[in-house]
DNA sequence: TTGCGTGCAAAGGTTTTGCATGGCA
DNA sequence: TGCCATGCAAAACCTTTGCACGCAA
């Protein structure tokens, strides 16, 4: 496929340097957009979706889609662990509060395993998040 | 709390009767207001909505949310086996031809009670997606 | 008769798109 | 220079809401 040529803007850099310094924590569109027209340096909301879908594709952000008819909540992923090898790291969102929870879990690994075995799909733990109930919220 | 009192209309009927006709499949509310519109007894946009949602907080649908920007599906759970509950629909979705995938699976169940047991989150079926690769695109 | 349900139209809010301009490589 | 990205405005989209009227109980 051909592959299309990508651009380093200062949009870009702008846009992912925020959420570099905002992990772990669930920003919305919008908010990103409020917050470099407080800056006094506004980007274009076409731009910041643009972007922040581009920033997903590549897995960079992760998308979380909390409720049908509230705004997409994006996240930096860090991918910095490579000192502690290939461990994989799940999200699990909780519904309720908004925290999200890092998992390191072998049966997850294992149903990853079965879901290509038996059912012919290749999850992809960057990209799938568990939604449900955290302890503190059941 | 005070109990509102519900009616019975007739245009309820025919939403529940509609769902019931095609179980385990999704549906949205723009389809169903195309096939009562099809039928050439149209119900209002509004109702419909009304009543799916009524229709979902009393455990008569199940609302599935796949994506930001896809309409909500919704899908008429079979409660006739009270003797084992409604069997939970997952969803796969491919990341690269966007296809939707329906899952009946044992071991995801098993793998939810683990996460209930172990790592007390209690997923929701209903709004978790895989993502990942599918069969074809693989 | 009471008050919930309906249906139309309009609003609401998020995300996408068209198009001319700007900027990276 | 050739494309891609930007930004504005407008559109698209799903869903909710206001309000007058209809209908179930």
């Amino acid at each position: 496929m051909p592959e299309r040529a990508k651009y380093k803007t200062k949009q870009r850099d702008l846009v992912l340097g925020y959420l570099e310094t905002v992990p772990n924590v669930h920003v919305t569109a919008n908010e990103i957009c409020a917050h470099f027209k407080e800056q006094g340096a506004p980007i274009g909301q076409s731009t910041i979706y643009r972007q922040l879908e581009r920033l997903v594709d590549e897995g960079v952000l992760k998308k979380y889609i909390i409720d049908a008819n509230s705004p997409a909540c994006f996240e930096y992923v860090c991918t910095a662990d490579h000192h502690q090898g290939p461990e994989i790291c799940y999200h699990c969102k909780c519904e309720k509060c908004g925290r999200l929870i890092h998992l390191h879990c072998e049966e997850l690994e294992e149903f990853q395993k079965h879901l290509y075995a038996e059912h012919h799909f290749k999850m992809d733990p960057v990209r799938t998040v568990f939604y449900g109930l955290c302890e503190q919220c059941l």
